[in-house]
RNA sequence: UGCCUGAUGGUGUAAUGGUAGCACAAGCGACUCUGACUCGCUUUGUCUAGGUUCGACUCCUAGUCGGGCAGCCA
């Protein structure tokens, strides 16, 4: 099944935001539904961003309309091309499937039909933003037209140099309950602010010295209507135009303007930024553009509990080592959940199941492992894998006898492959598949009890052997052969079934047992998260698998029966040792 | 004492003046060569107080509680 029909067999809900887009289609109010994706490159993607993303690229796929993966890049002092490149990749992983056209990114090629028939907004036949076809969008790729729309705003009057520094500004600015002052620069004239505003392109002032502001209401109870920055001075290099600019654009003003630029008609953005609204509006609304003007509409953030997913946040586990990197596949991180080997389809599922709405909610961590589950239960092979390895000796067969079995690869297929399995003498068992001493309603392997070992045959305990410390070293018993499958008694029941593994064949592999990251439900609710970090959220083991494990890849995830779903790892598998991650344990009802 | 925004079972989300539904979680049971999967059943809800109405989760008024806003971050 690939990532399209299994994203039809579920269509998306209504929401606010889609019961909007359907309107104004109904009224035909724009040639074609136009949404963007907009990232600052200063970290890597996590699961917020893939509601966010979903939310926004799906839009524009049921409408066939066009959604742009846009590079909020107006901030060079933390933006850097490695994040360009993860985001790049993880979008286009998670969305792998879904049509061309709202693929994100520059137009390559023929237009789609689709689209053409619905009409087209000019820029998607001549990208406003310099580069190349099959590129993404990006803010600093209208730096000049922004440019050239500020000097239009000063000439206007609608925009002013200030010298006030930025201390002095946070003072003149007020307090939410007091109005704020206005700048001794704000009557400046329009032949100096340009004249200012040129001098701070060119180089002449120091950071910080001077601004370019709007001219809105100093006393405006909106604190992002008090003559907002609309540009500052930085002498730094920019990872996408170099040395170039010496002044960058703040995001409210680049951003509506980008959205306008790119054609958007809907710019939904998350809940903090209901306040920067009016700005938005009132920056588009100062320039008497000509084209439709986008708008904004604003969402709540996933919230997932035993998750912490701000970026800030995200950044100190990396540089705090309390991870191995942004793609530690503890890290809610696409690219640590890729790692993981949580399938991408799953994550749709889950982040467009929780909805869109306005409420700050929590989610339980469950829905999503529920929607893992739900996936990696259809899709994975089943494999037997011992992690914490018991060894059990079959007393009636010979040492070098092999008992041929057969394994369903996957009892959830129509018609399930098999896959030949040997037994032999000695065999490998979950030690917790064992207790001398059963707890109540124990069904495993227990003093003089029978389970069957899984695809072979019914085994019963005769003898645990202990060494001289009084450590188990093994437990002897007697296979009832005629109870494998074809054999008379096959249809003998017993009621443990349990997994092992080939003594003699079993080949090893390092196995790393993943756990949540946090030991409460919200960390980002407490005085600090760090104290909070599960010291078993990473459990390295050596375990034995059965030999056709041998040769997978990091694109095969496997279910290890009774155990859990697991995939090797991409990143330290290499050379021919075996490492896999645990993507998620089985539910399991008896644990409770 | 400012502005913005929200509130439906334990959690998330529907119902847009007409039977409060779905999912997750929890509990019980069936099935089972995975204590998985699947299936069946069950528990639990409209923030409060008024008002409009034949009828209110929905509309009105007042309150309560929560979230956001004072970066030259996004």
């Amino acid at each position: 099944m690939n990532a399209a029909d299994s994203d039809a067999a579920a269509p998306t809900p209504s929401d606010f935001i889609r019961d909007i887009v359907a309107t104004h289609v109904a009224e035909k109010r724009f040639a074609m539904i136009v949404t963007r994706f907009p990232p600052e490159p200063n970290g890597y993607l996590h699961l917020g961003h893939a509601k966010s993303i979903c939310l926004n690229f799906g839009l524009a796929r049921e409408h066939h309309g066009r959604c742009n993966l846009r590079f909020d890049d107006t901030n060079p002092l933390k933006e850097g091309i490695e994040y360009v490149t993860s985001i790049t990749t993880d979008v286009q992983w998670l969305i792998a499937g879904w049509a061309d056209h709202c693929l994100g990114f520059k137009p390559t090629g023929a237009v789609p039909a689709e689209i053409t028939s619905n009409g087209l907004p000019d820029h998607y036949l001549a990208p406003v933003s310099p580069g190349a076809a099959g590129e993404p969008f990006s803010a600093s790729g209208y730096f000049d037209q922004l440019y050239a729309y500020a000097l239009e705003l000063i000439r206007s009057g609608h925009a002013y140099v200030c010298d006030l520094s930025p201390e002095e500004t946070e003072n003149y600015r007020g307090a939410p309950d007091k109005p704020g002052r206005n700048s001794p620069f704000r009557d400046r004239s329009v032949a100096e602010n340009l004249d200012l505003f040129s001098r701070m392109r060119a180089g002449e002032f120091p950071d910080g010295a001077r601004s370019l502001r709007s001219k809105i209401d100093m006393a405006s109870p909106n604190m992002w209507l008090r003559d907002p920055l609309l540009y500052r001075i930085r002498h730094i290099a920019h990872h996408h135009t170099g040395s170039k600019w010496c002044i960058y654009p703040l995001y409210d003003y680049a951003h509506c303007l980008s959205d306008y630029l790119e054609g958007v008609t809907h710019s939904i953005c998350t809940l903090e930024f209901v306040d920067h609204r009016p700005l938005y509006d009132w920056i588009l609304g100062s320039l008497g553009l000509p084209r439709a003007l986008p708008q904004q509409y604003e969402f709540a953030k996933l919230t997932p509990t035993y998750t912490i997913l701000s970026k800030r946040n995200l950044l100190r586990l990396v540089h705090e080592k309390t991870v191995d990197g942004w793609d530690d596949p503890r890290m809610p991180t696409l690219s640590g959940m890729r790692r993981r080997g949580i399938p991408a389809s799953a994550l749709r599922k889950f982040v467009i199941g929780v909805g869109v709405t306005k409420f700050n909610s929590v989610t339980d961590i469950a829905v999503f492992e529920h929607a893992v589950r739900e996936e990696l239960n259809l899709s994975s092979p089943r494999r037997l894998a011992v992690l914490r390895p018991l060894k059990l000796v079959l007393t009636n067969i010979p040492a070098d006898e092999i008992i041929p079995c057969q394994a369903t690869n996957n009892p959830q297929d129509e018609h399930p492959s098999v896959r030949p399995l040997s037994l032999t003498r000695e065999v490998l068992i979950e030690s917790e598949d064992f207790a001398e001493v059963p707890p109540p309603k124990f069904f495993r392997l227990k003093p003089g009890g029978e389970v069957r070992l899984k695809y072979a045959c019914i085994i019963k305990l005769d003898e645990i052997v202990k060494d001289a410390d009084g450590a188990i070293s093994e437990l002897r018993c007697t296979a009832d052969l005629t109870t494998r499958s074809g054999q008379p008694n096959s249809d003998r029941k017993v009621k443990g079934t349990i997994h092992w593994v080939s003594a003699s064949l079993a080949i090893d592999a390092e196995v790393r047992l993943y756990d949540r990251l946090f030991t409460v439900a919200e960390p980002a609710a407490t005085d600090d998260f760090l104290q909070h970090v599960n010291p078993r959220s990473r459990e390295i083991v050596t375990a034995k698998l059965e030999p056709a494990l041998a040769t997978a890849t990091a694109a095969d995830c496997f279910q290890f029966e009774r155990l859990g779903y697991f995939i090797p790892d991409a990143k330290d598998g290499a050379a021919g040792k075996l490492v896999f991650n645990r993507t998620l344990t089985l539910r399991d009802a008896w644990a409770k």
